[in-house]
DNA sequence: CGGCTGCCTTGATATGAATCAACACAATAG
DNA sequence: CTATTGTGTTGATTCATATCAAGGCAGCCG
């Protein structure tokens, strides 16, 4: 007899050292295990939390791509984040027990649902797992410190490079190419990120194809010199 | 005898609702005075800590004013923040156990110490502990949010704007007035913050007296009208 | 007191990116 | 197959802010 309903747990998941501490126990793990509640899926362009939302788990990604956004009340909105396997969303929500973004997929995905009673539970009794919170946030707090340096300080051509390095960087990291990314997200996200309009996107993605940094082919990106874009980019190295 | 050196606790400090969870019994509460080991004092214009430097324990403010900034290779920086009473510093460093920012005391500042492994320990046997750190790394996530939002959505007015409104709203909840301050930073500090030039911040702070919205002396600032600087910023609540 | 020095203000000009506009291309539906 | 829609590219022009420049003011030191 096969099993059909492969069980829900960290300990079978080939994402666990993205998203988990490692070097647990048997008995740590059985406890982490008991996390995971549920594993919707989420399609493309529906929410997985909106601002305002009552917040009750952090979810971490399994498969597929999100964009978290903040917007203010005349409608304008910032794309905060671009999510990916093995990341964690939903942070913003411990402070005033309620969403303040929205966590959109950008493509067909499959999150684990992490009640976040559960994991303060549990982090009191397995420190690997307190400590790695603490990370994943401290994390996140580090992340946004660099979105506020480009912002703040970069041009486009820095900004554009920045985000190309900083996505097959983690893509690397998931196994994929340190050449070629397909992009998830429109010239029009990228720009919210960024701080640019989509117009000036796609300029700045031309201008580096014409400057041989890169090929563009739709969402298709291969990078043909990464150096010139690092040299580009010049941030600071994190310890 | 009158005792010189008055103990260093939480439990007596008038800053406790600010940095410490409310509502802790007198056991939770004696445990949570284990916590700081040390109130260094801070002198105008040097650092807290650095970037590079090795992590080892948070900083709550007890009087004083930071800023937090992080740097580029080739020099440029990008201030993060600006700290005040109550506020914890050093969530930077979690993450890698180096910080990744400078903090720099803007005006004589005395700090708590607090070891982040006994943070770890106590909030493993304090629950109220353990959820107050999560918000608190929570809270400067969405602040972080907001800071996006502002640098890649705002124009300069907008930007002034809402920093203003922030440095009052938070000096009045620690018992200040709701229409005047006294700004700690110069206005390339405020700039660099902002994502603008000196110029630009100093141009922009001359309009607004101008248009009568607030009353500029120096340093000091006289808000005229709130209401005016409010609906120029239209953020989104936080519930 | 006079002269620094750091900080701020204001003006003139330059510039990078936004805006407005037209069109191209790919995917999808009819 | 053709029309439609969403997305991306490119060009012309405008605009907000940066940059360059000069001078003012307050605080500090000799």
């Amino acid at each position: 007899m096969i099993n059909h309903s492969i069980k829900v747990a960290c300990s079978n998941c080939n994402l666990r050292d993205l998203c988990m501490p490692i070097g647990l126990s048997a008995e740590e793990l059985r406890r982490v295990d008991e996390l995971v509640t549920r594993r919707p899926i989420i399609k493309r362009g529906t929410t997985l939390f909106r601002n305002g939302e009552k917040f009750t788990s952090l979810y971490a990604i399994r498969t597929g791509f999100f964009k978290t956004s903040v917007t203010t009340e005349d409608g304008r909105d910032q794309v905060t984040g671009f999510q990916m396997a093995g990341e964690i969303m939903g942070l913003d929500g411990i402070v005033n027990d309620h969403h303040t973004c929205d966590a959109i997929a950008i493509e067909d995905a499959e999150v684990c649902v992490l009640p976040f009673e559960r994991i303060e539970e549990i982090s009191r009794e397995v420190k690997a797992l307190q400590h790695h919170v603490h990370k994943i946030m401290s994390r996140e707090i580090v992340r946004e410190h660099g979105v506020m340096l480009l912002l703040g300080n970069m041009r486009a051509e820095e900004r554009l490079a920045a985000f190309l390095l900083n996505l097959v960087q983690r893509l690397h990291a998931r196994g994929f190419s340190q050449s070629d990314l397909v992009l998830r997200m429109t010239r029009e996200e990228i720009g919210s990120y960024l701080g640019l309009t989509l117009e000036t996107v796609s300029r700045t993605f031309s201008k580096f194809a014409d400057d041989g940094l890169i090929a563009v082919n739709q969402r298709h990106i291969h990078i043909q010199n990464a150096d010139a874009l690092k040299r580009m980019v010049n941030l600071q190295q994190c310890h």
